[in-house]
This record gives C-alpha cells, sequence and structure tokens, in this order.
DNA sequence: AACTTTTTTTAGTCTTGGCTAAAGTTGACC
DNA sequence: GGTCAACTTTAGCCAAGACTAAAAAAAGTT
C-alpha cells in the first residue's frame, strides 16, 4: 500500500467508527481502530500521529481520536468513491452484492477527481449504493433519503420499492431465491409472509 | 505502492523494453529499466534479485534481465488490465484517448480475476485498446490482427477504418479538429491530404 | 596489453509502517 | 483511597524499497 492509502484507510475507519450512532464524529479509541484494520493498537498510534501532523484528526491521549472538519471531507469523499464503485460493480458489471466490498476497497485509492465525476455521471448520479446506504455527493453532503425506511416501518397501505439491503451473503442470496432484489415492489401483506428478520433489513422507498 | 504493486511495475517494464523491437524476450538493462521506472539503478538491482527469486526474471550480473515464461505470463495479463482498462474509460465514461494512461495504471493494479473478465465482457471482448495496441486475451495470446497496418501502408485501392492512434496529446486533438477517430474510414485519396507525419500514427485495419 | 570511461553492483543509510515488550494511564472495585 | 485490570503509549527492532557513494566489471582507446 502505498503512504496515501493507509492514511485514507485509517481515515476512513475513524469516519465508520466515529458516526456508527446517529451524532456528530465521536471519540473513537485506538482498540477499535486497530481491530477494524486488522494491525496492533501501536501501529494506530503512529498513524494517529500523522493524521494530527496533516491536521485531518484530534488526538486525545488515552482517550482517543477523531476527525477534524478537513479529515471528515475526505473521508466522505472516500466514502463516496467506495459506493459508486460498489453500484458500478452490480449494476453494470453484474456482481452480486456481497462479492464487490473488497474489489471497491481497493478502486477507491485510485486518484483522480474526473474519474469519480466521470463515473458518477454514468450512473446516473445514484443516491444510493446497492447495499442502500446513501452515496455522498461531491460537495460531501448527502442527498435526499425522504421516504426511506427499513421495511418493518411501512405502513398498512402503503406500498415500497426496494431500494438497499443490508445483510450477509447467506441472507442475500436466500433473498434472491424468493425473487427480492433491488427495485422489488412490497405492500404490506407481502411483510407477513416473509422471515422477521428480514423487515429491518429491507430498505424500501415509498414514491 | 504494496509490495505488489512495485513488483508488477517491474514486470510490466521488464515487458516493455523486452519487447520493443519484432523478436522474443530480450535482455534489458539496468539503467534501461531505471530510467523507464523513474528511479535510480541500484533500486532495479534490488528489485531484479526479488523478481528471480520469484521465478519471474533471470538476471546475467552486468549483463541484464529477462522475463521467464512465468514473467511474460503475469506481465501479459497487467498489460491485458491496462488495456482494458483504457478501453473503459473512453469507451464507456468518455475520457479522451490521451488523458487514461495514467488512470488505468491505476486500475491495473486491482487484484480481482473475476472483475477483469466481467470488464471484457463487458465492453463486448475487445480486440485492440482506443490507441491500437492489441489487448492480450485471458491465456496471454493475442486475437487477430490480420489486416491492421499503419495508414502510411495502405495500398492503392484500398479503403480502410481506423482502429488506433499512436501520439500525443496535441496530434491526437488536431486529429479530432479534422473529424478524424476510431471508425473513420480513409482512402487512399484521404491519404494525400493528411500530413505525412500522421501516416505511421494512424493505425488503419482493411476489411 | 594497459588505461580510461561507462555501466552495474555492493555497501550502508533513510523513511514508512508494521511488530513485541515494557512502561505509563485510566478507571473500576473493593 | 488503594489495588488491579484493561487499555494506550513509548521504546526498540524488522522489512521493503528508495537513495548516495564507493567498488567492481565491461567495453572502448590508444
Amino acid at each position: 500500500m502505498s503512504k496515501t492509502t493507509h492514511r485514507e484507510d485509517h481515515l476512513k475507519a475513524l469516519y465508520a467508527l466515529g458516526h456508527s450512532g446517529a451524532g456528530e464524529s465521536e471519540w473513537v479509541s485506538t482498540n477499535q481502530m486497530a481491530s477494524h484494520l486488522g494491525v496492533k493498537p501501536p501501529s494506530v498510534t503512529a498513524m494517529v500521529h500523522v493524521l494530527t501532523e496533516l491536521g485531518w484528526a484530534e488526538h486525545r491521549p488515552y482517550h482517543g481520536a477523531r476527525l477534524t472538519p478537513a479529515g471528515e471531507k475526505l473521508a466522505l469523499a472516500l466514502v463516496r468513491k467506495h459506493r459508486l464503485w460498489e453500484t458500478f460493480l452490480v449494476e453494470r458489471l453484474g456482481f452480486e452484492w456481497d462479492e464487490v466490498h473488497d474489489i471497491a476497497e481497493q478502486l477507491e485509492h485510485v486518484d483522480s477527481v474526473a474519474l469519480v465525476e466521470r463515473l458518477d455521471r454514468y450512473l446516473g448520479h445514484p443516491d444510493v449504493d446497492p447495499h442502500g446506504d446513501p452515496i455522498p455527493k461531491a460537495d460531501g453532503t448527502f442527498r435526499n433519503m425522504e421516504g426511506v425506511m427499513p421495511l418493518s416501518e411501512l405502513g398498512e397501505f402503503e406500498c415500497a420499492v426496494v431500494v438497499g439491503v443490508k445483510a450477509n451473503d447467506q441472507t442475500l442470496s436466500a433473498m434472491r431465491d424468493r425473487g427480492l432484489g433491488l427495485g422489488s415492489i412490497l405492500t404490506k401483506n407481502d411483510v407477513v409472509t416473509l422471515p422477521q428478520a428480514w423487515l429491518t433489513q429491507l430498505m424500501v422507498k415509498t414514491s
């Protein structure tokens, strides 16, 4: 990995772990980052120092690290690239949802602003990736996610279209076997026939 | 760059410099590789030792290095990836011919056999990239290149279609200004109206 | 054939990021 | 409030790949 790629991986970890709840960028512990990245804690400490030098993170010794606004902006650009590539892999190359993460992980480190913007245009400026996660815009803001909810929250007489799925490989293929996929249309009636566990995993959007 | 990426870059240099003529894999000097890769000779010597350890190259001290059959196979896979990505960038994302090299250079190091094969299928199994260079097949052989030649060798009463261009940025845009591009149809008549220098840069195929 | 020039390799150093082991903090539990 | 466990940081080392400077080999010249 290049110097840049390493830094980007730590930025992304900081973003991912610091936004798991609903709120703003939270303090993330060294241990969390280490296990998330598959390295030992001292390596994380060293890299956090580098990110601090660059003005992308702040570090309170023995408490944790968190992104600065500048770091957050960079992390969002990475998330954007990752999700655009996942969308490309699934929608254009025909990969399944569960096969694309590792490849997108590599593609997201390709450095070219023009490439990202052309890819975005080529894909029709998608709002969400194939897992239903929102794709940040070039300026770091998210697009309109109104009306998107887990299937479990669907009202009595509403119908909705599946816009994302958050599940592991096994569940995904079970869903495919039932004919469920992006674009499937569901009503409250369909809901009672599906496994309960799926109700929170299927992200749907009412029109 | 990852360990793998470094090795791949040296393999590619060995391939590119060892096949500039017509014949088989030739001995390449340390100096040649160093200037091609933008690195000092001692760094090349060290990496050549590594490639030798891996069975991908052989090294005759003070004479040079060349690829083994195993190394050649790997180099061809890289050339394949590079040229497929260039084709994607130009044909699907709308980049110009001269903008894609650096991006493809990064994309070619993405490691996924499935990705390459799906990309190949998505692009319709192209025979040549946007520069007219042939794209190796998955097994390392080249597809049929019969009838492909520089425009300068076109016969008196033949007509041909442009399948590739080998020129710098300036020339490329000058060609575009004249309406010349991939797929343009030319006859011997057209030839006399074009700048002499272009005759060897435009690769055409007779049907 | 000896000498000089050019090229290549070897030797030794620097940087980056990883690791283990040891030392330092924090915080929880009596 | 003291002790202990868990977590974090520091210290010191290793690997990979780049570099410079110096030694070694090849090739060209007289």
